[in-house]
RNA sequence: GGGCGUUUAGCUCAGAUGGCUAGAGCACUGCCCUUACAAGGCAGGGGUCGGCGGUUCGAGUCCGUCAACGCCCA
């Protein structure tokens, strides 16, 4: 083929022109026709598309696409798609805020809506199609732009086989998967108390949950008993007395054996409590009996569970205490003070309390300031509140030993890299103390496929679902009708109700590996590509993600949904600082792309080794740009001296030697990307790079530039050296190697094959050569910096003094060492290693 | 309070299975426009490897302990 080296290589444009070669001719493209066995599969998370680009999603991907792209060239058939994340709270926040809307089921479809041009302030109700409508819309525009960065970052992914968690492929298949859950008893039901987020009016999952210290403060409270003594009891929520069912303290507690066994009367409300025991109770804490109230935090659902005690739920769903007073409050003057709190909402409720507690003298001293951590929803403002609520629920081992040890061990099957990332799966699933609640009160999301009939008394029948046919799927039970049904019996006695919620997000995005690989419409390709090889991800979601992706798999296939999970590293800004939006401090990816181009980027992102946290650096994608420049600078060099050579006329004891370093190069980085090490990898290739642009170029130049068959000898090497180099950079540097490849050979070099010891085997000679003119040479050139002249000024002479073994290497080089150091005279002499230059006379 | 990780030159980091004077890049200093490259090259200065204790002929590397930082969980 024809050199087409250009006089002048640069890298801008290249991004450009080779992310639209690639599109066109189809070089990611995945071949189904392939066996499992020569197929490579990864499981990406699909990015929330919803929130901001981030440097940490760009971290991991390019890490991910740099062991793609060495898979690729190892022969392997890799199955990498790529999916957006849009279903969810997220999307609809970013509407809300987009369009200045707001969802209000309980308005009619309006056909003709258009969204207004400025947000409205106040926001705009519309109805909830409408809104979902405009999910659509946005989500779509948003994973324009996502799509876009990541081919102009150089992922080598196959866009054909992309999906999005809201589209009709993804809801199908999450709906059929959650209906084989509820047809297994996997999936159940149930009215129960539930973490509640009173803002976004929704049930919050364990894995949504975050600790965040508040202000509070220990109200001392007198309960009362038969005998007129009373006993005290510290709250932070004295706002529940009147939904306290039990007092209780650890059956150990010495000071409160005669209690147990007896009543109590609440203050104010006066209604007649049990002492009971139980080992939650901390006798250090407070006083040691502490009020269970249904239900106040998560170890009062665990006592109202465990010592079987009445449910008195007094807040809503809205936040706000019933208005109603409720019927176990029998005595007047309590029914009066009910009165004073209902509909407030709690801290509202609370200081009325506090007013009334003292007013009454039941309130002992001062109320005591503490700090405490509070549950919150980890999107949410206000602390998280506990409702009884019918919810949808997913057994995930929380409530099953059984099933808990499974998951345990399949968490010991996978493949962690790096290793110490699977404690984390293992404190999680240790922890799980309920079943995942999949419920969400939501409406972008993939709706719970069921309905259930409405008895002739008007009371829905939740036991007895109806259920779609799998064929019928997706289906959206609020606006589609069960089979025998119409739509005029919709709510009404002896017809049916559809679910109105949504499933959380990560019910469906835990099916990944069912949806990219097609399990639900195309066994044959889901055959060939799962179990997965690979899911790579943050490590942040190992707890979420991972977990229930490896729960959903055991339910439906029985075994892990990948072999290995690769877990990079955590992003933090330049100063080493964690990025948050709170702090201003989020860096984006964009610009930085802009200004230091793809390569420099990737580069940066293949340098933090695998699970490390990494800053970000500017400093390091500097350099990554002049590696990419240089590798363009030193190809000119290396194809401007004529055809092709082939390796046969390897002749040069200098060339076989670099050959030979070479050759230990690709084994080094071979192994490293098969431990999946791709930053081992580069850091090796890109350190013997810079030694032969810097010693081995400049010692075979002159000779090169001479011709004849040492000339020819220098040009073969240099021809397979570079070819090495480039397949080498290939994974990390897609866009430099490609457009260097493309001067001088066919196809792509993403397609080429990696380099293998056998290409080198033949022609490598004794590494010792290179490395001990290198040691003279650099001898030579100290000389002349110290002497301060131009690396370029004549030397009288070179006198190496080495051992015997040392200076026969040396000698092999010697015309090559003698004209790079512009040496007259080369000698040499036995003893310890020294080299002395004599300068020539300016 | 528990778990995991990190702590090596001013900065960012390498340093499997313990072994000669501890490495790289950036930054800094000096020199050099040498026909692949000045968005470059060559060379140089700079570290008691977080503290303490232990194992060993020998420890940045193993063990114990303490401290700081980060993340996760309570």
């Amino acid at each position: 083929m024809t050199r087409n080296v250009p006089e002048k290589p640069g890298l801008e444009g290249l991004e450009a022109k080779w992310m639209e070669h690639w599109e066109t001719n189809e070089t990611y493209r995945f071949d189904r026709t392939k066996t499992r066995e020569e197929i490579f599969s990864i499981d990406t998370p699909p990015p929330t598309v919803s929130g901001s680009l981030h440097m940490g999603s760009v971290f991991g991907y390019v890490q991910t696409d740099a062991i793609a792209r060495y898979q690729r060239m190892k022969g392997k058939e890799v199955f990498y798609p790529m999916g957006w994340d849009d279903n969810g709270l997220p999307t609809e926040r970013r509407v809300q805020n987009y369009y200045g809307v707001r969802c209000d089921p309980s308005l009619p479809y309006d056909a003709a809506f258009e969204p207004p041009d400025d947000p409205p302030e106040p926001p705009m109700s519309i109805s909830r199609r409408n809104f979902i409508d405009l999910c659509h819309v946005l989500t779509v525009q948003d994973e324009k732009v996502f799509e876009n960065l990541w081919r102009t970052l150089g992922l080598s992914v196959d866009w054909t086989q992309s999906y999005a968690t809201i589209d009709d492929h993804c809801r199908r298949t999450s709906q059929r998967a959650f209906l084989n859950n509820l047809a297994r008893g996997e999936a159940y039901s149930q009215e129960a108390p539930v973490l509640w987020d009173v803002d976004f009016k929704s049930a919050v999952a364990q894995a949504e949950l975050e600790d965040r210290e508040r202000p509070g403060a220990n109200h001392r409270v007198a309960f009362h008993r038969e005998d007129g003594t009373s006993v005290h009891v510290e709250t932070t929520r004295p706002e529940l007395i009147c939904s306290c069912v039990a007092l209780v303290a650890h059956p150990n507690d010495e000071r409160y054996q005669p209690l147990f066994g007896s009543t109590v009367r609440s203050p104010l409300f006066d209604v007649e409590l049990p002492v009971v025991a139980h080992e939650l109770a901390e006798p250090e804490k407070g006083s040691g009996v502490a009020m269970i109230c249904t239900w106040g935090d998560t170890t009062d659902v665990t006592w109202w569970r465990e010592l079987d005690l009445p449910t008195r739920s007094v807040l809503q769903t809205n936040g706000r205490f019933t208005e109603e007073t409720p019927d176990w409050i029998e005595n007047a003057d309590g029914r009066e003070t009910y009165a004073l709190i209902g509909g407030l909402y709690p801290n509202q409720a609370r200081r009325k309390m506090v007013e009334l507690l003292a007013e009454s003298g039941d309130l002992d001293g001062e109320p005591r300031q503490i700090t405490h951590p509070v549950k919150f929803y980890e999107k949410g403002d206000r602390p998280l509140e506990i409702v009884s609520s019918r919810q949808w629920y997913i057994r995930n081992g929380g409530r099953d030993d059984g099933l808990r040890a499974h998951l345990l061990s399949q968490g010991e099957e996978l493949d962690w890299i790096p290793d110490f990332m699977a404690v984390r799966y293992k404190h999680w699933v240790e922890g799980l103390n309920g079943d995942w609640l999949i419920s969400r009160q939501r409406f972008f999301g993939v709706p719970l496929p069921v309905w259930y009939p409405i008895d002739q008394l008007g009371a829905i029948v939740y036991d007895e679902p109806i259920l779609p046919d799998i064929e019928s799927l997706p289906i959206d039970p609020t606006s589609e009708v069960p089979s025998g049904f119409d739509e005029s019996q919709r709510g009404e006695p002896g017809g049916f109700a559809g679910d109105p919620d949504v499933m959380d997000t990560w019910a469906t995005s835990s099916l990944t590996p069912q949806i990219a690989g097609h399990w639900d419409d195309d066994p044959d390709l889901f055959e060939k590509v799962f179990p997965m090889d690979v899911r790579p991800q943050g490590p942040e979601i190992i707890r979420t993600w991972l977990f229930a992706t490896l729960l959903r798999s055991h339910y439906e296939h029985g075994e892990i949904p990948w072999s290995h999970a690769t877990i990079n590293g955590w992003i933090l800004d330049p100063d080493r600082k964690k990025m948050t939006k709170s702090k201003g401090n989020v860096v984006t990816p964009s610009p930085l792309i802009e200004e230091y181009g793809s390569e420099a980027v990737r580069y940066w992102a293949c340098n933090g080794r695998p699970g490390v946290d990494t800053a970000v650096d500017f400093g390091v994608m500097r350099v990554g740009r002049r590696l990419a420049l240089k590798i363009l600078n030193a190809s000119r060099f290396v194809l401007g001296f004529g055809d092709d050579v082939d390796p046969s006329a390897i002749s040069e004891p200098l060339d076989r030697s670099m050959l030979a370093a070479l050759e230990e190069v690709v084994a080094t980085a071979t192994s490293a990307f098969e431990r999946y090490d791709y930053a081992r990898a580069i850091e090796t290739a890109e350190k013997s790079f810079w030694s032969w642009t810097d010693d081995y170029l400049e010692l075979v130049k002159t000779r090169a530039y001479e011709g004849g068959d040492t000339g020819v000898s220098a040009h073969a090497a240099l021809q397979l050296s570079l070819s090495i180099y480039l397949r080498l950079f290939a994974p990390f540097l897609p866009f430099v190697t490609e457009e260097v490849w493309s001067w001088w050979r066919e196809g792509s070099v993403h397609r080429a094959n990696w380099p293998s010891l056998d290409e080198l085997s033949e022609v490598a000679g004794d590494p010792g050569v290179l490395e001990m003119t290198s040691q003279v040479l650099s001898s030579v050139r100290r000389a002349k910096s110290d002497a301060k002249t131009s690396m370029r000024a004549e030397v009288d002479s070179v006198s190496i003094t080495a051992e015997k073994s040392s200076i026969e290497l040396v000698r092999q080089a010697e015309p090559d060492l003698a004209a790079a150091t512009r040496a007259a005279l080369v000698t040499y002499a036995e003893g310890e290693f020294a080299v002395d230059s004599v300068l020539a006379e300016v």
